[in-house]
RNA sequence: CGGGGCGUAGCGCAGCCCGGUUAGCGCGUCUGCUUUGGGAGCAGAAGGCCGCAGGUUCGAAUCCUGCCGCCCCGACCA
């Protein structure tokens, strides 16, 4: 019997791990904070870069490889970027290790220390920056749209698989631009890009917005971001594109000549989503039966199981073969079991790793010409012919598709609320959760007396708003328009 | 870094208070047979530095001391 799910309103916190550890997306690895990403996680994050990877190109991009290890010192240069990572580095400073004279074990040699220690990078602005100095110099070198895909360490206090973990697996665009202008529309792009890809594929409804100045990376003038919506009630930032200005340009000394002969500092934008994207996968769409996966970026689409009788063990095995095949050929991600395990067992193991559609084939189809086809996003079945079946699993995997989206999409608007008086927002955000769409007087100093009082921060403010004037229910001052504020991973 | 929990077979746990046969149980694994439409049944089998190091004792999974590690909840963060 496989380890009960925890049920979501009982305790989240425990279903999510729960869900992560029975549909074998990761586990714990022997280092604190840090995970093994199974054959499952990872095909999601397979499928995931190829489709990012995939639309990076169509925009021009290109992949580079840059170091994992960073010279300290190139940390240090650009002055808000340190403060916002210096706490969180891992450092080398040994090259070798020796064997303890007791011979209980090992320690760094010390006749190995190095000269100058590296960082394990968190993210690697300061390195391709150091590098594009000598990469750029006239207007004709630019623009440079490279992105990287890579792992990353930082060096977190309290960790949870996907969501945050002291090492993680994403990819960092870093692009180098002629103008402010058109680096701006690169950072904006990028962010399409990313709002496309998690409601097209994901199936994960996201808000475009930009950070506050208390928000945004590091190093950015403006950071732009997505943001979901959990089913908790809480926010996720899913996505991050930051116009870096010239700050890194001044920072490495990286300048062009420009048409009329003067030199300028180049402008750049960076921008990145990571293995998070899957924590919100999960957060977004599955249920107390364990993962489930929107077909369009599911490892494994459809699962066929044939349910031998102990005289037609054969025809039921050939027929499931047939049809697997159609649908290989027909595009479509399918995976025959016929494994020993016993149909019921499979019928729970393919819930619980999320398998939209599962097909079920026995003696009884044989005769009557039908499969049962079983939907992981309604948990429903029923007999369908078998006839014209790669056309009814292709508009079944496309109503599965649309269905959480919809679904997803419907109780994030719901948990969009307005609120105009301090005793409504706090109201809100206890009894309800999700977002609260307010009025902010645009200070930092009430952003973090907000969240100081509440826990709440400012999550964005959307790309879409109106401007509309109004009252910061909490400070009282004016307000030109409205920001979502919730509780947030 | 604070608070809580845990460390015994691959996984999940019991045993510990109150020291004493050969350290158990469930799941999983292996072999065989019967099965197969929602996590199969029977029979047999394999599998343990009881987290590590000291100590107390005739005797320690159990008591004492120290250490290590991991998880969860909070303060910082993609």
């Amino acid at each position: 019997m496989a380890d009960v799910i925890t049920k979501r309103e009982n305790d989240y916190s425990q279903w999510y791990q729960d869900v992560v550890k029975n549909a074998k997306l990761a586990e714990h690895s022997p280092v604190r904070g840090c995970m093994v990403i199974r054959p499952n996680g990872f095909a999601l994050w397979e499928n995931m870069k190829t489709e990012l990877d995939r639309m990076f190109k169509e925009t021009g991009h290109v992949n580079a490889y840059f170091p994992i290890f960073i010279p300290e010192s190139f940390l240090s240069k650009e002055a808000d970027h340190v403060e916002g990572f210096a706490k969180e580095c891992a450092i080398v400073t040994h090259s070798r290790l020796r064997v303890k004279e007791d011979k209980s074990g090992v320690e760094p040699d010390p006749d190995s220390k190095l000269e100058e220690n590296l960082i394990v990078r968190p993210t690697s602005e300061t390195i391709i920056w150091d590098t594009y100095r000598s990469w750029i110099q006239s207007w004709r070198d630019l623009p440079i749209l490279i992105n990287q895909w890579a792992n990353v360490v930082r060096w977190e206090m309290r960790t949870r698989l996907f969501l945050r973990t002291m090492e993680f697996l994403w990819q960092e665009g870093h692009t180098a631009h002629a103008t402010a202008e058109e680096a701006i529309e690169e950072t904006e792009k990028i962010l399409d890009i990313y709002a496309h890809f998690a409601e097209y594929f994901m199936a994960m409804p996201v808000i475009k917005g930009i950070k506050t100045e208390s928000e945004k990376f590091a190093g950015a003038d403006k950071t732009y971001c997505i943001e979901a919506l959990m089913q908790d009630g809480k926010a996720l930032q899913a996505g991050t594109s930051h116009f870096l200005g010239q700050n890194f340009a001044k920072a490495f000394n990286v300048q062009f000549q420009n048409k009329s002969n003067a030199l300028e500092y180049v402008w750049a934008t960076s921008w990145g989503v990571s293995t998070r994207l899957i924590g919100g996968l999960i957060m977004t769409h599955s249920d107390d039966q364990g993962l489930v996966l929107p077909p369009r970026i599911a490892p494994t689409q459809v699962v066929v199981v044939p349910i031998a009788g102990k005289d037609n063990a054969a025809a039921v095995l050939e027929r499931a073969k047939a049809i697997t095949n159609d649908l290989k050929a027909a595009g479509i991600s399918v995976k025959l079991d016929d494994s020993d395990q016993r149909p019921g067992w499979k019928f729970n193991e393919y819930e619980v790793q999320g398998v939209p559609i599962r097909l079920a084939l026995g003696g009884r189809d044989l005769q009557n010409g039908t499969i049962e086809l079983a939907r992981r996003d309604l948990r429903s079945k029923e007999a369908v012919s078998q006839e014209n079946l790669v056309q009814t699993i292709k508009d079944t995997l496309a109503a599965i598709q649309q269905n959480l989206f919809d679904r997803a999409q419907a109780y994030r608007d719901n948990m969009i609320t307005p609120v105009d008086t301090w005793e409504e927002f706090l109201g809100v955000l206890d009894a309800k959760g999700g977002f609260i769409l307010a009025h902010w007087d645009g200070t930092a100093e009430t952003e973090a007396l907000i969240k100081e009082e509440t826990k709440a921060t400012i999550r964005c403010i959307p790309l879409d708003q109106q401007s509309e004037a109004g009252t910061d229910p909490r400070s009282g001052k004016p307000s030109a328009g409205r920001v979502l504020f919730a509780r947030a991973y």
